[in-house]
DNA sequence: TATAAAATCCCTTAAAAACATGATTTTTTA
DNA sequence: TAAAAAATCATGTTTTTAAGGGATTTTATA
């Protein structure tokens, strides 16, 4: 049985390549690629691959978001995510909302096929070096948030002063301020700056 | 003649991706690939390729300087900016080290031959969607910072306070403070995080 | 060489963040 | 169901930022 293969991603040059790795591949097809959101759902109304390789970077929509209304929607469309970063919190947004795996775009030939053939038979496949990173002491020494952290550090990246994030989430002062204290603590950084920069770096916000 | 094209950037799909597009293509010649900025020196002390398309994101060296050094070493290379981003700072410090135009990775064939072909004959070339956003209203809007601006900006990031900055340049807490205040103004931030958050997501720092 | 732009400096006030130190209540999970 | 983790709240102090309003000196550049 040949493996229809669609890829979504908004640099030509990768899409290329993926097809140039898969030529000639026994068992895989090569079925279509999407620059965006949009035309990728237009292109699963007509027809359904059985894996997409879902950048997670797009122009319209996030691929996190993505990769959940395609599972939603196409429960048993298999879906291995893509980017540029081996970054904890990127492989695991993707991994909760149903992705079967992680590559990254320095994957040679080797990883896509296994990718692929891992994902086909439903369990989970990582990329070496994001595999790597999820052990790794670099990345085992980036904070791991809560979820008011997370909403808090959105909240603080937009502006919003520590009054102003009470207000919107019916909490006090004192409540925000400690959560502030806890992410500039987590991040080991003596300010809002740091704690934005690195937040940013490593694509928390 | 056969234009020899060396590619540098630590993405193996879009190695591959170059490489499928120049397959089969009269007059240019693939050489080799390197995937971070000294095996792409190594390279060079051993063979002068006429084109070079190199990455600005590199693991071991920031693109700019590698640029910067090839053209010093090797002022007859031709060299290719090569990046996900079409932000204005990226093009401009591209340029000024010596590139001879600027492609971004959801270029098509057209463009990387009509890339390659108008670098050799020692012309400026930019991708579609770069020279756009050298005439974009969304770039246009986008501050233009000056040299101290873009030192103090780069030490608020790292997290100095203005009484550091001023002790680090020797200049007064006041000319600092009027530095930060026309950045906050020049980005329309109403604080530092959305300062560093903006910086950061255009690529400023 | 005018003119504009950039860099420099100063003062004041109010707001916000950072630091310290502590505690209680909910929620999660082993 | 205990223990651990997360979320909540409080009080007080010091440091830093933000905003407002100037002014002078360098440095580019038309």
């Amino acid at each position: 049985m040949t493996v229809k293969v669609f890829v979504v991603d908004d640099h030509y040059m990768v899409i290329e390549g993926i097809r140039a790795l898969l030529q000639n591949e026994p068992g895989i097809e090569f079925v279509g690629n999407a620059t965006n959101g949009e035309s990728c759902l237009a292109f699963l109304q007509r027809q359904q691959p059985d894996l997409i390789l879902l950048d997670i970077n797009l122009p319209d929509k996030k691929g996190f978001d993505l990769c959940k209304d395609i599972k939603s929607k196409y429960p048993t469309i298999q879906i291995l995510g893509l980017s540029t970063f081996n970054q904890r919190s990127y492989i695991d947004k993707m991994m909760e909302n149903g992705a079967s795996g992680y590559l990254l775009k320095n994957a040679g030939k080797d990883e896509l096929l296994k990718g692929i053939e891992t994902a086909m038979k439903h369990k989970t496949y990582l990329s070496h070096e994001a595999a790597l990173s999820l052990r790794n002491e670099e990345s085992e020494d980036l904070p791991v948030l809560t979820r008011r952290e997370n909403e808090i550090l959105e909240y603080i990246a937009q502006g919003l002063t520590n009054q102003e994030i009470a207000d919107k989430l019916f909490i006090s002062y004192s409540t925000v301020d400690s959560h502030r204290k806890s992410l500039l603590h987590k991040f080991g950084a003596k300010n809002v700056a740091v704690l934005i920069n690195l937040a940013s770096k490593y694509k928390f916000i």
